[in-house]
DNA sequence: CCGGAATATGCGGTGTTCAGCATATGAAAA
DNA sequence: TTTTCATATGCTGAACACCGCATATTCCGG
């Protein structure tokens, strides 16, 4: 029971879902995108992805100065379907959208001229 | 993308999440029912059970003294897809199991003897 | 109308959460 | 090795969540 609360209370914060979202749909993204992406402030965004990594959802590689941060692939099916679900209706969300469009328009990131 | 934390956030507290897999295993329930059955202060009840509905997840109607809650039937498909997969995995749950003995167990139900 | 049962709400205290800012760590480049 | 970039962490203050207790409201039965 805990570990279900534990996962909603991770997810219910709009910037972690906005942070998650953009993970589900790009893959890893480092700290510098997300903090693009999403238009904050650089350390709410790694405090926001330490929740999250705590929770269990993300899982963290180091690639040089980055980190980069992915949904975890160690996850409960029923956690799983419900993130699925989630993601899938959130994705049509306009602030989804805008984070979307600064993710794309981002100059110079890093982790995509490097290996998966 | 608030809509989404909102009812995250109303499934962060593991009291609401135990009343939550009550009510979508036995449909209506009354407050006095998942007093008991939770084993908590009456109070605390109303409390949580304001929070669910005032996240859309749950609906009531009053019976003679009875308020009866059971989840909502209006709700947007990712959320109720969200919902089928939490319930399913944490009917599974021990603490879950204890709630359902101690409602199968109380006496003078009110709900089970009026209509649905 | 009155008493009692079921439920909701108000209040005070405590712990938690979040933001914003400053700062520390760690790796890379010069 | 000094500087710089990327990231993490510490701190403070404001807002919020949850609890326990007392009390108000609503309905039913007599």
């Amino acid at each position: 029971m805990e570990f279900a609360s534990t996962i909603f209370s991770a997810l219910s914060d709009p910037t972690r879902l906005r942070a998650f979202v953009l993970m589900a749909r790009e893959g890893e993204l480092c700290v510098c995108e997300l903090t693009h992406a999403l238009d904050i402030a650089q350390p709410k965004a790694s405090k926001h992805l330490a929740t999250l990594r705590e929770a269990g959802l993300v899982r963290v590689r180091r690639d040089a100065q980055w980190m980069l941060y992915a949904i975890a692939d160690d996850l409960q099916p029923w956690a799983r379907a419900v993130i699925t679900a989630a993601v899938d209706a959130l994705t049509e969300d306009a602030v989804h959208q805008a984070d979307w469009a600064r993710l794309r328009g981002m100059q110079g990131r890093p982790s995509r001229y490097r290996a998966a």
